[in-house]
DNA sequence: AATATAATTTAGTTTAACCTAAAAAAATAT
DNA sequence: ATATTTTTTTAGGTTAAACTAAATTATATT
């Protein structure tokens, strides 16, 4: 019935991004990616199986249930549409509004987020390409791929981001590699797997770590 | 030099609010104000003077410092301009804001309250007819009084509450007691401290309470 | 001035969220 | 199948911010 602390809400973020559909969730994964340790997971992930947000059993990992999953889209509805506001609306660019939409997902209140969407008329996805949950829990699915598996001799249109760290993004934007850009892949190097490309009919090489981080949806011509 | 704890940062605006430049103020009215206990703000306190926000000797009471003051400002900058922001572009009522501000004011990013006030562009006054501190903590003095001090038959324009309390708010609208609009004191009734006057032509009575929190301007005319 | 009342501080608990170190269980390698 | 390594849990400790109850200091009353 309370409502959860920060420290639960971002445990459940955690699970939730972790969660691919196939085992438990150990908390050596949740520890790493929250920078804490595996002993203050279990305590954590015991008092969330007592709010019914995830089931629990000692050394089978951690699932969440249906409430552990509406729960969490909530959160992330809420840290997306933030981070459409902050950079459409307050001109930050988008490797700075991570940390801040990670303040303010926590915030509660149902009718200001309500507001905001419509302020923001609804967007469907966040600068990062992530798509937004709408109140209900449902968000578009964006079918892409990672670049580094696109074929040679392929057109693309980027669509997203795997890695969401500042000096990513900022390398990115330095390159003219950003959301909505159209390029043609024009062939893998075997030796380091780096990717030379076109982009505003200039040719340019990737990295493989580039490539990799880098998320497309082919299209024709 | 750590960030301060958003109980901390509580403290001090509730210590800024409540110092009148006379004496020290005292742990019990400080505990009144935070709905906490004497016993814990005697704790804090100690802690936010070793960080030079406020002196302190025991049984002397809290007198904030400049760097106090400051610090205090920055907090309710913010506040005030998240309540604008929520009023003028999300479109919520000036007596749902304040519990949103009030957890909003401790989102800590300088750039984000720059750009925010930037988008807003730099309001003066926030939603309730408060001064906005600008980023070097000054504000504008909005002189004016209580409704209840005012001379029978004198004009006057409403510009701001004391009690910022969802009830009275709502009340006030209810009865287009909202700021910006001019009224006239018509006379105080002696017996219960009531108050008669004329809005938009139309002859209405407030009570002593109403009065009292209901801050103008006089005008001529 | 002595006493009663009120305000404040101290001492000792509680809770949430973290930690380390050691024990136990599971997974992996020989 | 047994031994080794890795993962997970348990046990016990720490810190921030609250609390209650008791002791202390300040203020007010007679």
């Amino acid at each position: 019935m309370h409502a959860l602390s920060i420290s639960e809400e971002n445990y459940l973020k955690a699970i939730f991004h972790l969660y691919t559909g196939e085992e438990g969730i150990g908390t050596n994964a949740i520890a790493h990616h929250l920078h804490t340790k595996a002993a203050s997971v279990t305590e954590m992930v015991k008092k969330l199986a007592e709010k019914k947000l995830l089931t629990y059993e000692k050394y089978q990992g951690v699932i969440p249930t249906r409430k552990g999953f509406t729960t969490a889209l909530a959160i992330i509805r809420k840290h997306r549409l933030w981070e459409y506001f902050l950079v459409e609306k307050l001109k930050l660019s988008w490797d700075e509004v991570h940390d801040i939409a990670e303040q303010l997902e926590h915030i509660k209140s149902d009718k200001l987020i309500e507001k905001l969407d419509r302020f923001l008329d609804f967007p469907k996805l966040d600068p990062h390409g992530d798509p937004i949950p709408d109140k209900a829990g449902k968000m578009c699915v964006t079918k892409c791929c990672c670049m580094s598996e696109i074929k040679p001799n392929s057109n693309a249109k980027i669509t997203g981001v795997k890695n969401h760290s500042p000096a990513f993004l900022k390398h990115l934007e330095k390159m003219h590699l950003t959301i909505g850009k159209t390029i043609k892949i024009v062939e893998r190097n075997d030796f380091d797997q780096s990717v030379q490309l076109v982009l505003n009919h200039e040719t340019m090489h990737i990295s493989k770590e580039i490539a990799e981080n880098l998320l497309v949806h082919k299209i024709k011509r």
